[in-house]
DNA sequence: GAATACATGTAATCCGTTACATGATTCT
DNA sequence: AGAATCATGTAACGGATTACATGTATTC
């Protein structure tokens, strides 16, 4: 029972298994990427907070605050956190991933040799951008207080996260520099 | 105007700017990701085939087939191939990544570290996989007789996000690596 | 004769984004 | 006084997935 299928619900359960929170501060840390790999908007947070309190994953209890309506803290129940980690366990779907960018590359060779430049240059400043963001976020986590090898520790995952996508980036602008080299090297052989 | 703004009516230029193709063949190579990272289905394919024709973008001619309707091959139109390149040269978006995966290992720090071993492994076998599919492809282009270094040659684009794929999903392996030294490391400190 | 591949569409539903709507508190 | 931030919701729209629907040709 207490099926909650969307992986929106997974992702509030997640920030809410390590504190309480408003749904505006939900809001709030989901603009910026959670994890580093995946946002909402606050008009999908809303209705799929009062979803998880329809199916007792998280109760509410009001606080006073400014605003037309009340202002709600949510906590995760004990079946939202047998819900959480049921969904953690259970079989990971095979990855579909959409990239625009790469759509974009696989129908290169329709451009000019410059334009083509142009494009990956812009694709690269974009991961060397990210990539900078992350190093400065890696250098809070290494310098803080908190404990990011301890795997019992919620700062432990989302360390992982961050580890991930610097892996990523990094990845990136490598594969730009080859194609960058490639578009040079063999930009003017043909007509 | 001519205003495709969907992503889906570039990927399908994209694969008509090739060579002309009925709606089964492009929903075919939909099915598998286009440039190894966009797909879609075939009841997204046939009304954004009836689109792109409605804004003159392509063109379908009727040829006898089985089924209960026409069967109609569809080719690009010179307005059709100006779009196509207008849209690879305007500016690139932001990249929304979504990603279950780094959210579930977000949340990794509530699963015992058997357990979280247990779905990095799988995430890591699932990469592999896919890493040999991509490393078979990549035998076939260097091996073949497409002329992967020339920019202008179609195959470029595709080998360039081949490519990419593959250094993700390498990356990705040593993630998973990684992710499993420090769990196995420091799994049994606390507690 | 049955299953699979060929071939093309529509409908229902879900998920996400953008826009609409309201109003208090705090900071400059 | 005005702007920014806090705070919570709904509505409209668009893209994507799943299910519905139909029927031929080929292969086993």
């Amino acid at each position: 029972m207490a099926t909650v299928t969307r992986t929106l619900g997974f992702a509030v359960l997640g920030l809410l298994a390590k504190q309480p929170r408003t749904g505006y501060e939900i809001s709030r840390a989901m603009q910026r990427p959670v994890g580093y790999f995946w946002s909402a908007g606050h008009s999908q947070i809303y209705p799929e907070l009062a979803a998880l309190e329809a199916d007792r994953l998280v109760r509410s209890t009001i606080i006073s605050g400014p605003g037309p309506r009340d202002t709600k803290r949510y906590a995760i129940t004990a079946r939202g956190s047998s819900s959480l980690t049921t969904w953690l366990k259970s079989p990971v779907p095979p990855e579909t991933y959409k990239d625009e960018l790469m759509l974009r590359v696989w129908s290169l060779w329709l451009l000019s040799p410059d334009d083509a430049r142009e494009l990956v240059r812009e694709v690269r400043a974009e991961h060397l951008a990210a990539l900078d963001a992350y190093a400065f976020e890696d250098q809070e986590f290494t310098h803080g207080r908190e404990r990011i090898t301890d795997p019992a520790a919620p700062a432990f995952g989302e360390y992982a996260t961050l580890r991930y996508g610097m892996l990523r980036r990094r990845a990136s602008v490598e594969w730009c520099d080859w194609l960058l080299t490639q578009l040079s090297e063999h930009g003017n052989e043909t007509t």
